[in-house]
DNA sequence: ACACATCATGCACACGTTAACAATCCAAAA
DNA sequence: TTTTGGATTGTTAACGTGTGCATGATGTGT
């Protein structure tokens, strides 16, 4: 059997109400009784009873981290990072409940009992049924990757189209003219977003866009190989191909390879992301940090904050995104 | 508000007992009133209200996933097979809760009260206190990944030391005689079996085991270039190195490219884990399969039988490893 | 000395659910 | 007719905690 403040108070001879107070830090307390009643909890092992406290506070002191989906368009780097993050802010204070929003055929079960609040990993406009359901439930919760349109939420997320329009300029800068992309999943926030930043960066620099040169993809390491290909068998080839993350730039590399060409000798390949694998590649893979961590922090951060003290946080934060140059991009081969 | 059984049952005009026993399928009710209660309930869309339901119960309806850590030496392609693995099977019966064993000071706070259940990744022997605690508290647990010595517990696995004697072998059927080994973390049970594999290997051809082709790392990327670069400096340096990951083996890669070398020309290379890129890199990684989702996910269903139906489940299960036979491992270059 | 404020504590109830036990009804058996 | 017993439903308490209100003790100003 377990220890309850019941049996501390049969100890100290004090009522479980004093017992409850001393425990809770209530100013309607002596200090003296209430350093005693400390000291006895600690030593007889008391660990309060989560169930009965949620049933009376209203409170579940459960925190949900929703993904758009755990299976296709997650990568194993972006999901580490992100459990990571939130987790380091989360500590025990919380039980972090780690879902995917597909497997839900309806969001019944989800209500203000059962999370106090939840943090949504968002990727496409999808999730707005989901994310609709959360502010009509009365869910504090914040939307981390995207910025979503219509519904009043917390956003955070990094400048992709920023970031991208940065990596495409690199590769203009070393002089290539022909460059590719190889999208993400279509409807995903990050997939629009980094698009956007492609096609500024050539219309700034008067490259005119071509529709060949514009393969979609899944984000996943074979849908970027076989893009690749497919970019390949043009008959004017690209000199560069800007991936939207790192999982499809390692795809793409190893179609090159297979085509029994080089990189950046022959084609020169970007991706985005910066995951841990990247430097490692050969060559070493030029990308764009994107702060997920930081992002997951922050967003625990906030989400916490307007849990415990009902405080507004502003709309919506933008965390930057970083070119890191390496090797993979070079200046193209003369014509 | 929410909806609870009262006001189904003062809709329905019976007791909140009845309406209790209607929506759990006792058999203490009649059939007709139970319909006409579900349905009701189901109209005025009714959930559960599972802290009351846990505190009396006695239940959480948490299941915990625990890694030894979250920080080092959990590579995040682990990670995340692990929780899909998990996932799958748990669905929203419970709450999945994912945590780092060594993020607790201590453990009071884990008890019967606050997990049904838990599921361990279990990393190493430093997980035994944690381990301990939980048969003392009498939680229904389970170990993946690692053999638990001493304690009774069930555990679920793969025959790594089986898996790395055929790697080993397969090199020395390519002709190697000079077999170099880069080590995960110390005292991680995967790198005790791993190590096993490869000397028992060495041993059954005659092949001499030299300290100096035995080098300690930390099962991420950057330990594995380290590590490679120590090899490749040796005065006689090995032909073919065993990395325990496919991280390390990533890194291990870069580094003989680095030097100016080729893979599989000058040094060929092989990991462990078969990573979800190890098909995409170049070249292609030779390398072990272990079923981690298959693990988690059979562990799940025994956690689950034997907390739903106290059933007894064996003591150990092993699940077998694979060799893949890529591209990194060929023959050596002639003498 | 008295009224009154202040502080510390206890009593009793509430939260939403399950379950042991009691009560009722009706049909079948004696 | 009376008894028995199964089927169905209701009454009540319990789980462990927090809180509004009442109570008692202690001091404070007049």
């Amino acid at each position: 059997m377990n220890v309850t403040i019941k049996d501390i108070a049969r100890l100290a001879q004090v009522s479980h109400t004093t017992v409850s107070r001393a425990l809770n830090d209530s100013p309607l307390i002596n200090s003296e009784t209430k350093e005693k009643i400390k000291q006895l909890a600690q030593e007889m092992g008391y660990t309060p009873n989560f169930s009965a406290k949620s049933l009376v506070m209203d409170r579940s002191y459960n925190i949900g981290l929703f993904f758009s989906t755990l299976n296709t368009g997650t990568s194993a780097g972006f999901f580490y990072e992100t459990v990571r993050g939130i987790n380091s802010v989360v500590k025990d204070a919380y039980n972090l409940v780690v879902r995917g929003i597909d497997d839900y055929e309806h969001y019944r079960s989800i209500h203000r009992k059962s999370f106090d609040g939840v943090i949504v990993m968002s990727q496409s406009a999808k999730d707005d049924p989901f994310l609709h359901h959360l502010s009509e439930a009365g869910i504090p919760h914040i939307v981390l990757n995207r910025k979503v349109e219509g519904l009043k939420a917390i956003n955070i997320l990094s400048d992709d189209s920023h970031g991208s329009y940065r990596v495409v300029n690199h590769m203009i800068k070393k002089g290539h003219r022909r460059i590719a992309i190889i999208s993400g999943k279509q409807n995903f926030h990050s997939t629009v977003e980094r698009r956007d930043g492609f096609v500024r960066a050539l219309q700034d620099a008067g490259i005119e866009l071509k529709e060949s040169y514009q393969v979609g993809a899944s984000y996943d390491l074979k849908s970027g190989y076989t893009a690749m290909l497919q970019l390949l068998d043009l008959p004017e080839r690209p000199t560069a191909v800007f991936c939207m993350n790192d999982d499809m730039a390692v795809g793409a590399v190893k179609a090159v390879h297979d085509a029994g060409l080089q990189v950046p000798g022959d084609v020169s390949v970007a991706g985005f992301d910066d995951s841990m694998f990247s430097a490692y590649l050969s060559p070493a893979l030029t990308t764009v940090k994107r702060p997920i961590e930081e992002i997951s922090r922050q967003g625990a951060l906030v989400l916490l904050e307007s849990i415990e003290q009902k405080k507004l946080a502003p709309d919506i934060i933008y965390l930057r995104t970083e070119l890191v140059v390496r090797e993979s991009v070079a200046e193209p081969a003369k014509a």
